[in-house]
DNA sequence: ACTTTATTAGGAATAACTCCTAATTAAGTA
DNA sequence: TACTTAATTAGGAGTTATTCCTAATAAAGT
């Protein structure tokens, strides 16, 4: 499997870095790594907690900051709520304000729009957001 | 001044449909017209209340509910909070990280991407969010 | 001036998130 | 393997932006 290996490696970043591998920061790392879904904290937690019962939400918000600074996940807000995914490109997020979901598609063209609004801004950027809303394919049908 | 034109076009628009125009409502979009400034609805609150002492925080949200479904604002949460703006074409914002200014930056490619996301991933398209998050040109300095 | 009904003020309630601290445990060392 | 120590965790209390609630107010049509 390919996110084994993914695992593997982002895990011995953060040995290399001087972390501490706990089973919570593998649960958490695992869990987002084999998701396609941008899940929150709270569900996050609630995933992980099947498998680990005794994991704390202040565990996984913890977490959750390392590896968003360690830039192993990216973080989009919502509706005033944080989603995480494992997909640390830049990319457009997809969000369906009627069921929730969020789809990633790749565009080429991110990377130079982001250039070129740092030269003209004189910005110096360290993280970018592209994010558009409305009804996914399913949930437009329903009006 | 050009922005008392658009202030009576706005208020018009919102007496057709029916909307009650009050001082508190009209307050508010004329600061928002006025500024540059991309500011929390405390924000609005604190400064609408120098000229209007009565007005209260909850019709500050709710104004801005109204502007908001109106698109006569525009919307954008930035570390928890969201902050509003007069300017509702698709734009890039550039957030910096160290001061919390926001500057606007128009970027033509923004409506094609747009168009081709809504083709690609089959959504229906309400509103888009693109944002550049760093340092501005003053802050980047002090590092 | 009168009436109706949207709107407001003010405060209580909510919810996501952060902060705090004692207990635990990862991982280096002998 | 036992020991050490400092990072990490669990759990709950605290924070803060926002929403919700309701009686009082006032916009605007008659």
């Amino acid at each position: 499997m390919k996110y084994m290996q993914q695992l593997e490696d982002l895990v011995s970043t953060l040995r290399e870095d001087g972390f501490r591998i706990t089973p919570q920061r593998v649960a958490i790392l695992d869990y987002l790594l084999k998701t396609e879904d941008h899940p929150s904290a709270e569900y996050i937690h609630q995933t992980v907690k099947k498998q680990y019962p005794m994991v704390s939400l202040s565990t996984v918000y913890k977490t959750l900051d390392l590896l968003r600074e360690k830039k192993l996940v990216n973080e989009i807000e919502v509706d005033g709520e944080a989603r995480f995914d494992a997909h640390t490109d830049a990319h457009i997020n997809l969000v369906c304000m009627k069921c929730g979901k969020i789809d990633d598609l790749d565009e080429e063209s991110l990377n130079g729009i982001q250039n070129r609004a740092a030269k003209k801004s004189k910005y110096l950027i360290l993280k970018s957001s592209f994010e558009l809303f409305g009804y996914c394919n399913n949930c437009k049908s329903n009006f």
